[in-house]
RNA sequence: GGGUGCUUAGCUCAGUCGGGAGAGCGUCGCCUUUACACGGCGAAGGUCGUGGGUUCGAACCCCUCAGCACCCACCA
């Protein structure tokens, strides 16, 4: 397998190259070479691991000469290329190259499609829209995304060949946080920080670090072969999008969706911002719960409180207990003193209070839990804020414990608790701790103001389009989870104390009033306030899912009403992963309803999340990332240990990483190309939940981009310029039949697009070229094209239908590999008279032009059948494939009689034999197998042992027996005979009929071998 | 605690309507056969997680149990 690794690329600076000048320079392989193709067999390529090393070639030196020159086209083939465009792998005499290369192609071919404008929506037919997931502006391509990105690609090829008015509406995302967090830890490797820049010259940085690296995701779905209207690209923080979320934004206020209040929220202390209950995410970790003594005010007693936050003792307003616990009742109403805080704090009752954990008491912190703020409203308990922003105890504590950090304050308040003989126990506990899913910051619930949507009113018709069908989940069981979370949906903070993001529109007067409006100009209007009155706009930004939330009409020029936003909303259907179901696909329904009245998208396809090929997820802390773009154009070993290693969150785990890497790509990862890749992916998109990515898979789809290269190699080159029978001849018995296995591959392709089974539709096309096209049907054209016998009148519509089905496979492949079918098909079309730029807008191969031909199946079926069963005799006899034998054949209906007759020529070939010939009684040295009715003998004096085709025959007689008996046993029955369907069981009566008679046959053969059988 | 999935060949997974268990990869054997060795031909390999039920008939429908995964959630 090493020697697949060549880089494919020519780099005539490199060793390799000198060395390959050296030798005979008019020899093919070596033109190959230096075409950046495969050596010939017999020529090792030298490794990866060589040519870093800088030590390669060698090998080439001890070369043996290469083989016969590559077959040529007649120089007169045409050519399609364009000007200007790379001839990629045709050579200046119009040989293809023995192996496909998808290098030399696919950026050539994208940049030609671009150009002449493919992308965009073309027509007046039926309009088809994707809406993409907009990528993080300042991201870079990773597995999910090319997965996804396939999927929604092959659905616009898909639509557009079918003449939709196509529009695959791109763009990326401004990604608040994480982009803000790029920004600033550039500024920190630098030596500043955003707080030194101050906001406006930190945008400012964002903005050309956009300007940067903006591009580097775009260019990446590019060579996806991503076919987006790149000339709508938009960005969230575009003119045109802040508009409609200011619009979005006043309107919802308006109408009092949105408000403002203090509540508590969860506090990232390290970014210091607020953040959604959707972007914390709770990790079980392993903690301590530590019991406390409070004692009573009036020295009666005391009670014991458990925490895993000793801290906010600092905080504490109450101590509960549940109203009915017995132990607690004479305490309920005392108060107790706080310890190490110079107050007291009364005992309350509370049916929030557990009885039966810990001690039966908790303590109450309404500011800092989201538990204890409900009990402390239910109770009129003040709320006594002890963080700063981030996280470090204020001035409302004692002084002893201000300014620490939580943490530090933790330990000091455990420490002190014990020197005061408070802490009871200590206890080890696991305990589900909240993290930051940008941060990994342990998240505080902290009290502050902020913006907040008032959700149920919107979450309504939401929930009500899915359950009437107007969107539809597909697979259908990611509804349950869309109306689990809807249906106990909380109210939407939606402000964030960061610099980067979309500026609320609301502001503030001195007296504290709030003024909001599209602009500070009708803000004062709405409010009849004067032009003089000082006002200070929100500092806040809006969450980046807020503006995400409009993509499906914000990208189509809402709020105007142009002909876009009429024509292509509602969109088609949305394509996205589950993670984010709450994040986007929810706040995109409900958002779409109320703006739009109309739902955003009528289905939403969920598909799996990418996964190693262990399982699990794909991080760059885990060092187990697969970069998509290194699968198309293959790496190196150790630039993959570079990537994989630098720039980790925990340094220390590099040596780990890069041995792991080491043991799996041991020669680093070859080149795919991107066909490969998005047939990969097409394959892997079941209906399950995640997907794992195994380099074996995508290897066996670059073997089948080369089986396609090969097999229109067979067919330029036997066509060529030839005459070609009139269209619409009638073929011969193999035409017939190749015509009726696509119609049914094309039904089957169309079922799994319809359904969004990609991988239906990705096998079925496979097995039509594989198993059907190139096992069979070019091995019956080859027949009847070599047999000096065939009339010209038939070798013409055998050339035809070669190049016409050919022709056809490749449209119908092309959403799914659209650089090589667009490759070939450039190549085998003008053979048929078509002189288009691109397969890209020809049409969709429809299974009415392939209609069904049950007499061609049931006859080719057969002679398959007699193939296979020489083909067996032939490998279970041992017998050289080389040589040709003679086949007898005995019996048979009436229809395999005639069948044989027609058949005769292939099965000759295709089984190697040297004759065929009807006989009545078959000789006792003869081996058999069955087709149908008829008995297969092939006589072999010569080689023939006895006892092993008696074992064999033996064997098949035994798997027919119990076949029978089953069957039998069925019939037997009679509930079955009397309840089950006619047709059931008349199918098992012939069945039984048939193997009886099988048994039959066999055994007389048998017997004539041994005769005491 | 609530919810949703998954369990089929050595591995990764299909299996549509309940009616003869499939594919790819891997393994084994033969073969440089004039498109392709990134290939061809052939073969081996499965008690469909367990136990029960419905049915003439269950990988499939229902229930039980076991194992695994994920999502939501305020037990200190």
């Amino acid at each position: 397998m090493s020697d697949e690794k060549i880089p494919s690329q020519p780099d005539l600076d490199s060793p390799l190259s000198e060395l390959a000048a050296l030798l005979d320079a008019r020899h093919q392989a070596q033109d190959e070479i230096l075409r950046g193709q495969r050596p010939p067999p017999g020529l090792k390529p030298p490794r990866l691991l060589d040519r870093v090393a800088g030590v390669d070639s060698a090998l080439f030196l001890r070369a043996p000469p290469p083989p016969a020159p590559t077959p040529k086209l007649s120089p007169t083939l045409p050519t399609h290329s364009s000007p200007g465009i790379a001839e990629s792998t045709m050579s200046p005499d119009d040989t293809i190259a023995k192996t496909y290369d998808p290098h030399a192609i696919e950026r050539a071919r994208y940049a030609r499609w671009e150009q002449t404008g493919c992308f965009t929506p073309q027509g007046r037919d039926a309009p088809y829209c994707i809406m993409l997931p907009p990528p993080n502006v300042t991201g870079s391509l990773h597995m999910g995304h090319a997965f996804q990105d396939t999927l929604m690609d092959a659905l616009i090829r898909y639509h557009r060949m079918q003449g939709f008015r196509t529009l695959w509406q791109c763009g990326t995302d401004h990604a608040g946080i994480a982009t803000q967090m790029v920004v600033e830890r550039q500024l920190g490797l630098k030596g500043t920080s955003r707080h030194e820049l101050g906001r406006e010259r930190f945008v400012d940085a964002v903005w050309d670090w956009k300007a940067e690296s903006g591009g580097t995701i775009s260019q990446q779905l590019r060579r996806m072969g991503a076919s987006m209207d790149w000339s709508r690209e938009r960005f969230t923080m575009d003119e045109g999008l802040s508009e409609a979320v200011t619009e979005v934004f006043v309107r919802l206020y308006e109408e009092g969706l949105i408000y403002r209040g203090k509540r508590l929220v969860n506090w990232d202390p390290v970014l210091n911002t607020a953040i959604s209950d959707l972007e914390v995410v709770a990790t079980e970790e392993q903690g301590h719960l530590w019991h406390i003594r409070y004692p009573l005010e009036d020295g009666t007693g005391s009670v014991v409180v458990a925490t895993t936050r000793p801290e906010t003792l600092l905080g504490d307003a109450a101590v509960a207990v549940h109203p009915d616990d017995e132990r607690y009742q004479a305490m309920i109403g005392k108060r107790v003193t706080l310890p190490l805080c110079d107050r007291t704090i009364p005992v309350i009752a509370d049916t929030y209070v557990d009885p039966a954990f810990g001690s039966g008491c908790v303590k109450i912190t309404p500011a800092h839990d989201f538990n204890d703020y409900a009990v402390g409203e239910r109770h009129n308990l003040p709320k006594l804020n002890i963080f700063t922003d981030n996280a470090c105890i204020n001035d409302e504590a004692p002084a002893a414990y201000r300014g620490l950090d939580r943490f530090e304050a933790r330990k000091r308040v455990v420490a002190d608790l014990a020197a005061l003989n408070l802490l009871v126990k200590v206890d080890d506990h696991k305990l589900m701790v909240p993290r930051g899913d940008r941060s990994q910051a342990v998240i505080e619930p902290y009290l502050t103001d902020q913006w907040f949507v008032r959700i149920a009113p919107l979450a309504e018709p939401a929930i009500a389009c899915v359950e009437d069908g107007r969107i539809r989940f597909v697979p259908e069981n990611w509804s349950k989870t869309y109306f689990e979370w809807m249906r106990n949906i909380e109210d939407w903070c939606i402000s964030r104390q960061l610099w980067w993001g979309h500026r609320i529109p609301a502001w503030y007067a001195e007296d504290g009033s709030i003024h909001v409006g599209r602009t500070e100009r009708e803000a004062r209007a709405n409010s009849g306030l004067a032009a003089d009155v000082p006002l200070r706009q929100d500092a806040d930004v809006l969450d980046t899912w807020f503006s995400s939330a409009l993509w499906p009409f914000s990208t189509l020029g809402w709020p105007a009403q142009t002909p876009e936003l009429s024509t292509f909303y509602p969109t088609s259907v949305l394509v996205t992963g589950f993670d984010i179901i709450f994040f986007w696909v929810a706040r995109m329904i409900m958002m779409g309803l109320k703006f739009m009245g109309d739902v955003p998208f009528h289905e939403v396809y969920i598909h799996g999340l990418v996964r190693d090929a262990e399982g699990n997820k794909m991080s760059k802390s885990k060092g187990n990332i697969l970069d998509p773009i290194d699968l198309i154009d293959g790496i190196e070993l150790e630039p993959l240990v570079g990537k994989r290693t630098t720039g980790l969150m925990r340094p220390e785990d590099a040596p780990k990483i890069e041995a792991a890497t080491r043991r799996q790509f041991g020669e680093g990862i070859p080149s795919y190309g991107t066909d490969a890749l998005r047939f990969t992916f097409a394959s892997m998109a079941t209906q399950g939940r995640d997907v794992r990515f195994d380099l074996g898979r995508i290897e066996g789809y670059r073997n089948f981009c080369n089986k396609i290269w090969n097999a229109s190699r067979y067919v330029l080159m036997t066509v060529g310029t030839a005459p070609l029978a009139a269209p619409g001849s009638r073929g011969g018995l193999a035409e017939r039949w190749i015509r009726h296995r696509f119609g049914q591959a094309l039904g089957a392709v169309r079922d799994g697009f319809d359904a969004y089974r990609f991988d239906l539709a990705a096998q079925a096309i496979y097995e039509f070229i594989w198993d059907e096209f190139c096992d069979w049907y070019i091995e019956l054209a080859k027949v009847s094209l070599n047999d000096p016998g065939t009339s010209d009148e038939h070798k013409q519509i055998v050339r035809r239908t070669l190049l016409e089905v050919l022709e056809a496979a490749l449209r119908a492949l092309h959403p799914l590999m659209p650089y090589i079918t667009e490759e070939l098909w450039l190549k085998v079309a003008p053979l048929l008279g078509a002189s288009a730029e691109t397969v890209m807008t020809q049409p969709y191969p429809r299974q009415a032009d392939y209609p069904a031909d049950p007499a061609a199946a049931a006859e080719v079926d057969w002679l398959k059948t007699v193939v296979l069963g020489v083909r067996r005799i032939r490998a279970e006899s041992n017998l050289e494939p080389a040589r040709k034998i003679p086949l007898q054949v005995k019996g048979g209906s009436a229809d395999e009689r005639v069948w044989l007759g027609e058949c005769a020529p292939y099965i000759q070939t295709l089984a190697r034999l040297e004759r065929i010939e009807r006989v009545e009684h078959a000789r006792s040295d003869a081996t058999a197998a069955l087709a149908g009715e008829t008995t297969l003998l092939v006589p072999l004096l010569d080689l023939i042992d006895p006892a092993v085709e008696a074992d064999r025959l033996a064997k098949e007689i035994v798997r027919l027996e119990q076949d029978l008996a089953r069957v039998n046993a069925k019939l037997g029955n009679e509930s079955f005979v009397a309840r089950a369907p006619a047709e059931v069981v008349e199918k098992e009566r012939k069945r039984a009929a048939d193997n009886a008679d099988a048994i039959e046959r066999i055994q007389t053969q048998l017997r004539k071998l041994r005769p005491e059988a």
